[in-house]
DNA sequence: CCTCCACTGGAAACCTAGGCTC
DNA sequence: GAGCCTAGGTTTCCAGTGGAGG
């Protein structure tokens, strides 16, 4: 149902009238003051505190499921200790080692935020782990930088990668002597201690905080400050906040979820020119954001790998690995895409099933075998759509 | 209880892209 | 520009295995 433009637009005028400030609602937002979390921000602002006098603090890990507040708390902290810093010696640096992604980039963004001589900046490519943290160590001496140091989801890059790179940080955070590094370790998995090096961990850890999920209470408050500032007053009905506060408490106290949940609401409801946001507006959100996860996951992924999952998508009722690597290269030839072998098929039904868009479970069929029972667990129409706009996969239907 | 299938998953070798040194 | 190096992805090789059917 084609709308006329002018239609369009003067939805969007009066839907304009819903939000005040919808950047409260950004997922980057980092707001004055992290409600319910007073502790956790006293106790790593005293633990990071001593850097401001050129000492070196402890080491710290925060461990805690997503959307708990501890990136937003670690990162709180840190911009106000550098505000703080009269010295200018401090040098603060985030990365989520699971958006770099590999080893490297972690190590190159860190690098970045060091200043670092014109001849030795780091390439995107090229260079060998040691060298480039021989780099950043040296800029640290050299310039006697305090380095704070925050690590996000380091769990993914102590599973994906082992923690060498975590102990050539610890031991040097030890040795080097004029200036000195700080890490902050941000983890989803309390049980991640379990994969590194005693070493490691007894340097690493040596202050912990465990943040506990939000109770749906406390989700409804946050909610409330939120709507407060993003909503024009009385667009948002408390039942509609409650609802919302609701679904993504049962889920595990996600504040991060509630919040999307909140401002997807907002904008559906701006979208379909309503005066203001329902409960059915939530439930559409829900669903929206759910499947926003799902496609990005799609887009993200490598062309093999979609091959594969458009595959596993052609069986309605499963199949196994065999079955789908004779299909699979049948499509590959179709595409004009060189096959990859079956056991590099079978690697990336393992890391397709990690990622939960298909299920890749190994089973036992006696005398017949044993092989991972493949099941799609995403919608064909999505997986359709995100596969179309690759444009090696057109022709595609 | 034993067999034996259809793979799994570890290990190592190989390939490619890109930076470095000379 | 030649020759070297590394990271990351892939292939090659193969020992290992859970359990239905004998």
């Amino acid at each position: 149902m084609p709308d006329s433009l002018d239609e369009i637009f003067q939805r969007a005028k009066q839907g304009r009238a819903l939000f005040q400030n919808r950047d409260a609602l950004s997922p980057d937002y980092v707001p004055e003051k992290l409600p319910f979390r007073e502790n956790q921000i006293r106790q790593v602002a005293q633990i990071l505190a001593p850097a401001l006098h050129g000492s070196k603090p402890s080491n710290l890990l925060l461990y805690g499921k997503t959307g708990t507040g501890k990136t937003a708390v670690a990162r709180l902290v840190v911009e106000r200790l550098q505000a703080q810093d009269a010295s200018k010696q401090i040098v603060t640096c985030y990365v989520n080692t699971r958006i770099s992604s590999t080893e490297y980039r972690t190590l190159a963004k860190i690098a970045e935020s060091l200043p670092l001589p014109e001849d030795k900046k780091i390439p995107g490519t090229g260079l060998s782990i040691g060298t480039v943290l021989d780099r950043i160590f040296t800029s640290i001496s050299t310039t006697k930088a305090h380095l704070i140091l925050v690590l996000d989801e380091i769990d993914y890059l102590v599973s994906a990668y082992g923690d060498d790179v975590l102990y050539q940080f610890t031991r040097a955070g030890e040795e080097v002597k004029p200036g000195f590094f700080t890490i902050v370790g941000i983890s989803n998995d309390l049980k991640f201690k379990d994969e590194l090096d005693p070493r490691v961990l007894s340097s690493l850890g040596e202050e912990e905080l465990v943040f506990p999920p939000y109770t749906t209470e406390e989700l409804r408050a946050i909610l409330t400050a939120r709507e407060k500032i993003a909503f024009k007053p009385g667009v948002v009905p408390s039942a509609v906040l409650n609802l919302c506060a609701a679904m993504a408490g049962s889920e595990h106290g996600d504040a991060r979820r509630a919040v999307d949940l909140l401002r997807v609401a907002g904008e559906i409801a701006e979208r379909e020119g309503i005066h203001e946001v329902t409960e059915d507006c939530i439930r559409k959100a829900s669903e929206r954001v759910e499947s926003n996860r799902v496609e990005d996951a799609l887009r993200s992924l490598p062309i093999q790998n979609k091959l594969v999952l458009l595959t596993a998508s052609k069986f309605s009722n499963g199949t196994n690995t065999g079955d789908l690597y004779l299909a699979y290269e049948g499509l590959a030839r179709r595409f004009g895409i060189d096959a990859l072998t079956q056991r590099r098929v079978s690697g990336i039904l393992a890391e397709l099933d990690l990622l939960g868009l298909l299920e890749a479970a190994v089973v036992s069929k006696g005398r017949r075998g044993r092989t991972k029972r493949i099941r799609l667990l995403i919608h064909t129409g999505t997986l359709s759509k995100v596969m179309a706009e690759d444009s090696q996969l057109l022709g595609l239907l």
